[in-house]
DNA sequence: TTAACTATAGACCAACTTGTCTACTAAGGG
DNA sequence: CCCTTAGTAGACAAGTTGGTCTATAGTTAA
């Protein structure tokens, strides 16, 4: 990957993240990254394309910053509860590598396109299959029964998606952690 | 309320709804809702005006909804339960009264936003403080342990956050019975 | 009847959108 | 040294945006 054109996505990102996609137009993008509207169509063929890329940009750094996370706990519980201390590390601005906490960019993107963007809203679901997996696996680790395993891998995907809202809309600083309390009642006799 | 006032404010809503509302101009509007240009700026003075007047007719309707589902079943847990059943049947589209599902309009609106707009976030927030505020009532009703008490509202708030927006992006329509199942734990013993 | 009000249709404006294109410059390799 | 490549600056086109304004028509109440 070029370095001028992950630099492109990256201003892009970091805009689209902070004001929203229809809010940031090229000329923003061009002027922040200060770069010529041409480079910019040199590398994307569309605004839509440079949208794209920033998702999997995205989707890339927090796969890789979560996995590495994880790898850092033990398999099973603790990595489990790594996931949301991750959560309210982000949350709280404590996490430099995820930069500025304005919600999940995922769910931003796929609140402001919907069904209107397919590329759109098939990236956001893959990015989200992508934790749910890493989550199951976990839960593999100590989890036998099928039922209880699917059942605790819904509630984690949930409760996951509900600290982040809860912290974007509510302001709820402390949602990751009233998150916790729950993950850990739910797990409490497995361990 | 004027009646031509609050049709052009349920076209808006619908469009805003379904397509986002950066994606949904004035004159879509207009032809939507079949009226001129000059009435829609007679009852609004501008598009942010009618934008917060979809969030708080939406704001009504929602709770309105919620309170008639609830005053149907018994306070506390049953009523806890009747709120997750009211959310399968909104994802499922087997409630007229909340339309078509493309997740919560609060939710989706704050995403477009984010801090941009004071407005649009404030009313958003009051939205979800009322239905939270809901929550808490039925809670109180069979909690009165204050630490279990809150425990029991952040996590439920928690879940149905989730609940709306793994029914978004991942396309679940299992996602409320999901969380009933959770909830249905967490009340166990409280019955 | 007349006056006041509210509606309609749509021209119009200024600003902004994405995207193209020209003209020019700097760097690097054969 | 020349040629290619990748960059810059920014004018420009075509379309859309939110919003204003004029001209006209229908309704209602004094």
């Amino acid at each position: 990957m070029n370095n001028k054109k992950r630099h492109i996505i990256e201003v892009a990102f970091s805009l689209f993240y902070q004001k929203g996609i229809h809010a940031v137009g090229i000329n923003e993008i061009i002027k922040t990254a200060s770069i010529a509207k041409k480079t910019l169509y040199n590398h994307f063929v569309s605004k839509d394309e440079l949208i794209i890329a920033t998702l999997i940009y995205r989707d890339q750094l927090e796969l890789t910053h979560l996995k590495f996370k994880l790898e850092q706990a033990e398999i099973g519980k603790d990595a489990l509860l790594a996931l949301f201390e991750l959560l309210d590390d982000f949350i709280n601005h404590r996490d430099t590598t995820l930069g500025n906490f304005r919600g999940d960019y995922f769910n931003n993107s796929c609140a402001e396109y919907g069904q209107s963007n397919q590329l759109v809203y098939a990236t956001c679901q893959s990015h989200k299959e992508a934790i749910k997996n890493i989550i199951q696996t976990h839960i593999n680790a100590f989890e036998q029964n099928p039922e209880k395993n699917q059942f605790l891998v819904n509630t984690l995907c949930l409760l996951k998606e509900g600290v982040i809202n809860q912290a974007l809309v509510q302001g709820d600083t402390n949602s990751a952690l009233d998150a916790t309390a729950c993950v850990e009642n739910l797990l409490r006799f497995k361990r």
